[in-house]
RNA sequence: GCCGGGGUGGCGGAACUGGCAGACGCACAGGACUUAAAAUCCUGGGUCCCGCGAGGGGCGUGUGGGUUCGAUUCCCGCCCCCGGCACCA
């Protein structure tokens, strides 16, 4: 008997599938497709048992899909660019393109030693030209549409390094390697003007049905649209969306960094004090607010501007908490129905003036708090007496017709800035003439490339900068002196759109050639980590939408089905190198083999949920293919070459062959909804656990002696069943018992088994009978049982007689094929 | 504070549309095989009470109510855990 050796099975089969190019595709409009696709990698070097539970979700769902007959494409890329290859080459003097590659080269080892069925021939990482090239492209189409535009904005910034912070290098408000107190500077930087599409992206998140609950809130939080007015409050707009309680309006505050600011400081009795105390504030905003609350301040600023409905003069503050960057960066306090407005107001010593109150009755509140919620109108002129509901409207009406404000939508999303001061990353294709402004590389001269660096300093400008061949060049209009810009870009406008490059990654025309784009696109499956939920997840979104006005798509969404993996979790903490509770996947193959990891990464748990690693668990898993594999062993010369149970007609078969018959059927009607439809990875292993423990059951009742040609066609159909259900799980080892059961044709080409409805129903079945809904006896009886003669049975019943004996019964529910309860009294 | 998800045996989890709670696995216990062990195969198990026993009964899905013949599932209140957002006007 050959003993489960897995190890032995994966170099053998992983080769096969190669030289057999099992997992290439092509369009093929004969077919559905499925596109299915994880996240792919930024290569840091190690995939740990975590990373690798995703590649294995996404694999059993491609390798399902491909015998379920859909023409599967299943890539896998790498998100290559980016910041920590940049901070080790500062820090140990290799090349970022050196360490990647050679990350890259060691994490593609790991995936193909877990045997995943990826089409490596599409294969790209996004740090080749052939790849930010496109990138390059597509910031220039966005340019020419206005939606990618250059301003001002503030960086981080290290005063020692005299250099630019990302944010995560901004450790407890100083630099991630000095620890120097980081300090705001305003750099010209390039936007995409994502906010343009704001409400589209929201509207989206309608037809999303298919994705989590939770991703699709915090993309609408993210999003944060809110309905309200603007008002203007003399030369001073405010956002509001309570206008109802304007009456109530004694006080306008003015963000530190509002336009006005500077002007009132100018014009005031004492400039120096005004700008010293704005100052404060606007230093407090980056470096306070990041590690906790902040103490809300103001100072008067020695104006008043009129509020247009009361006519009533009203002072103007500024005030530390107000944000610059949102609404119109002023505000209207009302203190008496906004719980901040109110602490500043008790603070200060402001007037606090009830507009709103709670119900019918009529009683001031003189309240410790603000009355914040909706209710009806008090001392507001004409208004009095409105509802909150009806007031929004008629005020903002109102507000148009005085010519005084509009009713107004603002979003919390801001435009995606985009220029990093960096090395490695895609160059920004934009030039700087003296004469000629901002001119856009010339579409046949990209990709822009980077330029080679041999040292990284990690000090100073952009390192681009720093290399005059780069920098210097001629302008592309006027032929004069000119200079490249020497940013690049945010990694994450790499990670928008790899998934159209994926269905065409060679092209070189096109970032994708629309056609094939649209015969795979949408992703039908997408899974990863949930920490992308926001970004990366909205801005592919953005950019499907960029692609589709572009013309180049005509679908609205990247994604249908999005799954969330949950974590791998070894002693109750996230696997890290730095707390060395990592489970390297390679040890668990030396030990185990690919197929029993891949089968426990999948049992666990739902693919959602959150696990802890069981040393244990995962040998539960290797006692399982274990267990199919020394029963096939044992079988498979008794099933080889058996013909199909159904040869046996309805008296052909015993009864204990015609019931591993329907176990089998019911098993293959199990396991493919539960991959195919519910995503439910691990009750389709339990189901299959289930099969194989009948099967031994089934193997127990045979005997020594001769098997009967009906028990062998019944063996053969249940026993290639299960290999072919397993395989998705454990492909090395089903391939292997494939081939001992006499197959030549792999399973990579074998289909899917075929559930028939007719055998998977039972032919008795066990009913549950409960006296005033207490369990007191079953019934076995037909399926198709009349439920008149269910009623009946059940009261003859003599464990139910005993509990009615004596009694009225009140009636009889009989839930046919599920229940029967009898209700006494 | 707001939004989302969740709370089921010793543990991971199952229960699809309101219908037998605890499938499947882990750990554990007992048995078979073995000189012995490992491996393997078989069996057992929510909990409390009654019974020598076969067996019988009560309680049980965070908690308190409600709807229903019947609730882990639906509704209302409360407690706890996880995640996100948070001076957003």
């Amino acid at each position: 008997m050959a003993e489960y050796r897995p190890q032995a099975l994966d170099k053998k089969w992983q080769e096969r599938w190669t030289s057999a190019r099992a997992f290439e595709v092509a369009e093929d409009s004969s077919r559905p497709k499925y596109y299915c696709l994880e996240m792919f990698a930024y290569p840091s070097g190690h995939a740990h048992v975590g990373h690798v539970r995703n590649y294995i979700i996404g694999d059993v769902m491609a390798r399902t899909k491909r015998m379920r007959g859909y023409n599967v494409l299943h890539p896998f890329g790498w998100d290559a660019f980016g910041l920590p290859a940049e901070n080790a080459a500062i820090k140990s003097g290799i090349h970022p393109e050196t360490s990647t590659l050679a990350n890259i080269a060691h994490m593609k080892g790991q995936l193909q030693r877990l045997g995943i069925s990826y089409a490596w021939e599409r294969e790209f990482a996004t740090c080749e030209p052939t790849y930010y090239k496109w990138n390059q492209w597509l910031f220039i189409k966005m340019y020419e549409r206005g939606l990618a535009y250059r301003r001002r904005s503030s960086v981080n910034w290290c005063e020692k390094d005299q250099t630019v912070l990302a944010n995560e290098q901004v450790v407890d408000g100083g630099c991630w390697r000095c620890g120097t107190p980081v300090t705001i500077r305003d750099l010209e930087q390039w936007f995409f003007k994502i906010t343009e599409y704001a409400d589209d992206l929201l509207k989206g998140i309608e037809g999303l049905g298919q994705w989590p609950e939770k991703v699709l809130t915090m993309q609408k939080n993210w999003i944060g649209r809110s309905e309200g007015a603007r008002v203007r409050f003399g030369e001073i707009e405010v956002f509001t969306t309570r206008i109802d309680t304007i009456f109530g309006a004694t006080c306008v505050f003015l963000a530190p960094e509002h336009p006005l600011v500077d002007r009132y400081a100018a014009e005031s009795d004492d400039p120096a004090a005004f700008r010293r105390k704005v100052a404060t504030f606007r230093a407090q905003d980056r470096t306070a607010r990041l590690t906790g609350e902040i103490e809300k301040e103001g100072f008067f600023t020695g104006r008043s501007v009129v509020n247009p409905f009361t006519s009533e003069a009203v002072p103007v503050w500024v005030a530390n908490f107000v944000l610059g960057e949102y609404g119109t960066g002023a505000v209207m306090a009302v203190p008496a129905h906004d719980q901040r407005d109110f602490e500043f107001a008790t603070k200060y010593g402001l007037p606090i003036k009830t507009v709103i109150e709670p119900g019918p009755e009529t009683a001031t509140a003189p309240a410790p708090e603000a009355y914040v919620d909706y209710g009806r109108l008090v001392h507001s002129g004409e208004f009095t007496g409105l509802s909150s509901e009806t007031a929004l409207v008629r005020m903002g009406e109102w507000a148009e017709r005085n010519n005084i404000g509009a009713r107004s939508v603002q979003f919390r999303l801001k435009d995606w800035g985009i220029s990093r001061q960096r090395y490695w990353g895609t160059p920004i294709p934009m030039i700087y003439c003296d004469a000629c402004g901002i001119v856009p590389v010339p579409y046949e001269q990209l990709p822009v490339e980077l330029p080679a660096v041999k040292t990284f300093t990690g000090r100073g400008d952009s390192p681009l900068a720093q290399v005059p061949d780069f920098v210097n060049v001629s302008c592309p209009k006027c032929g004069g002196k000119a200079r490249r810009e020497t940013d690049t870009m945010d990694t994450f406008v790499d990670s928008s759109w790899y998934f159209y490059r994926f269905c065409d990654p060679a092209n070189d025309t096109l970032p994708f050639d629309p056609a094939k784009a649209k015969y795979w696109m949408p992703v039908d499956f997408y899974s990863g980590g949930v920490e992308h939920a926001i970004l990366h997840l909205i801005y592919s979104r953005f950019f499907t939408r960029v692609f589709r006005d572009l013309g180049l798509v005509d679908h609205d969404e990247p994604f249908t089905h999005l799954l969330t993996q949950g974590m791998v979790l070894k002693d109750g903490a996230v696997m890290s190198k730095s707390k060395g509770n990592v489970v390297d996947p390679d040890d668990m193959l030396q030990k185990y083999g690919a197929d029993p990891l891949r089968l426990y990464v999948m049992f666990v748990a739902p693919p959602e949920k959150e696990v802890e690693w069981s040393d244990a668990g995962l040998e539960g898993s290797w006692r399982f293919l274990a267990r199919v594999w020394r029963f096939v062993d044992q079988w498979c010369g008794a099933a080889m070459g058996a013909p199909s149970p159904a040869s046996f007609g309805a008296d052909g078969l015993s009864r204990t062959d015609r019931q591993l018959r329907r176990r089998t059927h019911e098993t293959i009607r199990r396991v493919t909804v539960d991959v195919e439809q519910r995503i439910h990875l691990n009750t389709a292993v339990s189901a299959l656990m289930e099969l194989v423990n009948d099967l031994y059951a089934y193997g127990d009742g045979l005997g020594q002696g001769d098997v009967s040609p009906a028990s062998r066609a019944v063996l053969r159909e249940a026993i290639e069943a299960l290999v072919v259900m397993v395989s998705p799980f454990a492909p090395h080892t089903t391939e292997e018992l494939w081939e001992m059961l006499g197959h030549t044709e792999g399973l990579t080409k074998t289909p899917w088994p075929a559930f028939d409805e007719h055998v998977a129903k039972p032919e008795e079945i066990v009913i549950p009978v409960q006296v005033n809904g207490k369990l007191r006896s079953r019934l076995t009886v037909a399926p198709d049982t009349p439920e008149s003669e269910l009623r009946d049975a059940a009261l003859a019943d003599p464990a139910i007689r005993a509990y009615t004996d004596g009694k009225t019964v009140k009636s009889v529910i009989v839930v046919k094929g599920k229940l029967i309860n009898v209700v006494v009294v």
